[in-house]
DNA sequence: TTTTTCTGTAAGAAAATGTAACATAGTTTG
DNA sequence: CAAACTATGTTACATTTTCTTACAGAAAAA
């Protein structure tokens, strides 16, 4: 159970830590300091990383060769889920000011023309999913 | 049950998807070019687009939003699981062309190192993690 | 002393988006 | 219907941001 605790004790070195990942120690301050892992550091502040730096390193490695970016590591490591969006999450920006109900009004005006492009009469039907709810 | 279909049935136009999404269309077009969403087209090649498409967009809005690439984009909608690494993965490059059995030399000689920056025993036990499987 | 590692800075490459030019599709109107 | 718009499409080039690499000087560790 102090499986944790040992999994977290500073034990590799700058150097180490290179080899292991085959990442450059500049590559890896940059993840430091982009709050992706956060090293122990020796009186002399010299970086010592445990177990679970090394690891999330090599898991930071993998998600480098598939070519994501930190952000999207942050992501992925955290896990966060997309957040579901709402039945429609419309982003008003642009036309930014209106009130919801103005919204609505356009986007049903903007859509009864959608009429033009496929002719399945199923797009009555559709509406109800954005209108008819709440 | 035709759910699936009705959410895929092409219906919006890129202006209205703009509109929805708050994205631009140099945005949406550059999102169908790296294959994160498929618009169905038009006789005339106007893109036409379906629930799904939408909702996909705003999925990555959002992650874009947070920074994410496409790359990153890509893996969280596939929702790939962090592969797995294996206890140790180490990464040759460099030292290249070692044995794995020269390479287990080299990082137990490392390792054993190691030893000079925390005092903790335990060392011993986390070697074993490395090496005494397989 | 020699080797590592630290910080900081600058230069370079790649990704994402903006912008512009010009062609065609689809709509609207006289 | 035909002329006039407006929306979209493609392509190419410019710009911005992000990440990597390289270098320099100082301190720590061997």
């Amino acid at each position: 159970m102090d499986d944790r605790l040992r999994r977290s004790m500073p034990l590799f070195s700058m150097g180490i830590v290179q080899n292991l990942t085959g990442l450059t120690a500049r590559q890896i301050r940059y993840y430091e300091e982009n709050a992706l892992i956060e090293p122990e550091r020796t009186e002399g502040n010299r970086r010592v990383f445990s177990f679970n730096d090394v690891e999330k390193l090599l898991d930071i490695k993998s998600l480098l060769d598939e070519g994501v970016n930190l952000a999207g590591i942050k992501h992925v490591l955290s896990s966060k889920p997309v957040e579901a969006n709402q039945p429609l999450n419309v982003v008003k920006q642009k036309k930014s000011d209106l009130s919801d109900a103005d919204l609505m009004k356009y986007l049903k005006s903007e859509l009864i023309n959608a009429g033009k492009f496929g002719d399945q009469a199923a797009i009555q039907g559709e509406f109800s999913r954005f209108f008819n709810q709440k």
